[in-house]
DNA sequence: GAATTAAAACCGACTAGTTGGTATGTTTTC
DNA sequence: GAAAACATACCAACTAGTCGGTTTTAATTC
């Protein structure tokens, strides 16, 4: 075994297999049924080697979260919706871009953060607040799109670019819901459907 | 103390109590966190007396799911949406409805169903599937008006009521995730504004 | 209408396993 | 050679669930 492999499958970092571990958890069964033996195990470390890592298990969260936001603002920044020359354009492709994530197991496309805040907001602030980095931080990134569709194509009353792009969001974590109860994807992806109706409808009246 | 005020105080059942405990606790902190000594204390009876009424605390989950269906569609059958003479009439009343609804403590606005489907929905099918039927079952109530209203205002080709009526439930679901997230209802009643946006312009176009 | 009785409701102490977390090593790494 | 990165062994508190016993309730009999 070469260096290089050893590097790429032990070696990357204890702390990031802790993390991918936890991903994977939390996302499938939630935070709190998310043990820290488990972790441990699947991540090949022991209980020492964790509580070096993180301090606790809701600083674990905390860098799960945080982690969470690292990685999915990379896909996104690298994401090909960015090139339509048109701001609306843009705005509809990040939905058809979102609505191309939604596919096979729940537990691949649901989100972390929408996942976590849920069992957190009222225990941890910590996690509520990280959580609310993650889903407000992506949000932000729509604005701008959003905001030069409104000058491009005329404003809308009461209606605000943040605003819009928070919704985005609210459907597509009320999707992730759904899709969790129907035990499909099925429904997630109208649901975006839908919210890709709405912003045409928005902007082309 | 009266004999009335002993039923309604002590004798509404303890199955009851240890229901309503679990309302509360579940929404707040949600199921994995809920713990069945936690249930006991609250309704203010011991162990024995808990698994005597559930044969586990997954079907305490079930019963809750099922608790919640019975009282919420109790809540929206006499709700006063229903008024209008308009079907789409009604269903913007609705959504108004709901939107009024979003007030206070998140733990008091926030769906039990949602909240539990997201952790549950991999360990437990059977908590799943009420989690399921209670958020579709609700749903279904919502089709018939929506169909009346495209009846008389013309279908939108590619939505069906069934496919917007679950719509409305993903942007509310999605919206008690984000006023979690963000620690206040503002932004899940701006999300049901934009629902109420939408299908206005859907009809009216 | 009092006595009987059986079942349902509830208690309380127990258990076996799990929980997050710690204290004290040992090994790598630079 | 000294931090940093882990391992090992351990703990006290908590977890869902059990089990034999006691109390309530309600129907039945006399």
């Amino acid at each position: 075994m070469s260096r290089d492999a050893i590097d790429n499958a032990k070696k990357e970092s204890v702390r990031t297999r802790l993390l991918e571990a936890a991903l994977t958890s939390i996302r499938r069964k939630g935070y709190s049924a998310t043990t820290v033996d488990e972790l441990c195990a699947i991540a090949g470390v022991t209980k020492g080697g964790f509580f070096h890592h993180f301090k606790s298990k809701e600083a674990l969260g905390v860098a799960a979260a945080d982690y969470w936001s690292q990685m999915t603002s990379g896909l996104f920044a690298n994401a090909p919706y960015h090139e339509p020359e048109d701001p609306l354009e843009r705005v509809l492709a990040y939905i058809d871009f979102r609505n191309a994530l939604i596919d096979g197991p729940i537990e691949e496309f649901s989100c972390l953060v929408g996942t976590m805040v849920q069992e957190a907001y009222g225990s941890s602030d910590a996690i509520r607040a990280a959580c609310d980095a993650s889903i407000s931080g992506h949000a932000a990134t729509l604005e701008a799109d959003i905001e030069a569709a409104m000058e491009k194509y005329g404003r809308i009353e009461g209606v605000t670019a943040q605003s819009l792009a928070l919704h985005t969001q609210a459907v597509l974590q009320g999707g992730f819901i759904l899709a969790k109860a129907k035990g499909g994807p099925e429904v997630a992806r109208e649901s975006a459907a839908h919210l890709k109706r709405y912003i045409s409808l928005l902007f082309t009246q």
